[in-house]
DNA sequence: GATACCATTTTGGGATACCAAACCGGTATA
DNA sequence: TATACCGGTTTGGTATCCCAAAATGGTATC
């Protein structure tokens, strides 16, 4: 493994785990001493993950991306767009086989799975759904949009009703997707994409004061 | 402006330019020569144009990503669903004076101007069309795609009668939009993605022989 | 003539040195 | 006290150097 992917991936996993709080500075010479690694492979790791939107330009320095309200929205709008053309093609041709294996995901997760675990779970639904699609593109899509959610859902509010309901909404696509009923796998997704928006934003709108006293830079546009 | 900037871009017109081929391999030292910086920035550029699909790996070395028809196949795809979304924000919201501007791109083009103008305002159609949905990641999505299609389309033969059809259904998009029929501008803008993706990879399976022996490859998968 | 093998060269990955510009702290002045 | 200015420090941008691995080409062998 080289360097660079070291330091990607590192650097990737501190970020969405909050380790580096979103909006803090970054500097290459902290990065390098902080993994053992010179500044090209750094260099070359921060221009990456600048792609996938995780941290981002400010002025001369970098910055880790801010959690951005208006863009957790536009990002919605996005997925719906993308997941849905995914899902009406994985009806079309997606094997019953497959679709069990995300089941079997869903079902791994009860009430002694910690946190962290539905936390990845309920991400993993949305682009392992998007992978059986086949196409490469919607795929990539789905998956770095989650992405880009991901620090703000481990963030969002919720209790154990409203995961109970997602996983819900979750197994009624998945039987829709199984039987190759594309409009009515395509309704529900678009509808539990529309609901977890809401339902994400608001909370975070919410809890601003909060996050923002843990030092989490949480910005509205 | 940075020397990676600098190499980036020029690279990039390069490539969409045809002046390095499809399938064509890249040293980080002839870069470097060609342009006159050093390999840090190369790397850097590099590393960027690797995210946009335009070069990648081979190995240990760099390429000039090949023209895929599986990959514009579904590219086309991915067009569909996040163009056919951002048109119907466009029709929504979008000022007339907006789709004014964008109807005046397409008559700037007439039996005087040059082809490469032609497949610019082509593509550039498309993009700000997107821009209008207001939405900056169904926009980027169109854009990259659109940056994908470029050098398959420039290879793409096209008779004046094919392309006064292009303008024509782009027309008919833009007047459905000012009216807000967003459902009409969909079927048009979906139908309008779907044909050109069928001419574009007939032309080009056809071409595949001609297009091996100007040096550039072409792969099914 | 084909092929296996070895020395040489080339190439990408990484480390480091240098520079100019931005940043920061302190000081002097109004 | 507020502010403008100045010098030292930090930081990103770039060039260059080193290294191990892969590609290359020539040669000996069958």
């Amino acid at each position: 493994m080289s360097q660079m992917h070291n330091v990607e991936r590192q650097l990737r996993e501190m970020i969405l785990g909050l380790e580096i709080g979103p909006g803090e500075k970054l500097t290459e010479r902290w990065i390098e001493g902080r993994f053992g690694a010179s500044r090209t492979p750094v260099r070359a790791a921060l221009l990456r993950l600048e792609t996938e939107g995780l941290v981002g330009r400010d002025g001369r320095g970098w910055t880790v991306s801010p959690i951005n309200l208006a863009e957790l929205e536009q990002i919605a709008v996005y997925r719906e767009a993308v997941e849905v053309a995914a899902v009406r093609l994985t009806c079309i041709h997606a094997e019953s086989s497959a679709i069990d294996i995300i089941e079997a995901m869903l079902d791994s997760c009860d009430e002694n799975t910690p946190r962290e675990e539905w936390h990845r779970v309920g991400m993993d639904f949305h682009i392992e759904l998007a992978r059986l699609s086949g196409n490469e593109f919607l795929f990539r899509a789905v998956r770095d949009a989650m992405t880009r959610l991901s620090r703000a859902r481990w963030l969002e509010v919720r209790d154990e009703a409203a995961l109970g309901r997602a996983w819900a909404e979750h197994r009624a696509i998945l039987a829709a997707a199984r039987l190759g009923e594309a409009d009515e796998a395509a309704r529900l997704l678009s509808a539990h994409i529309v609901g977890s928006r809401d339902r994400l934003v608001t909370s975070l709108a919410n809890d601003r004061r909060g996050l923002r006293a843990r030092g989490f830079a949480v910005v509205a546009a």
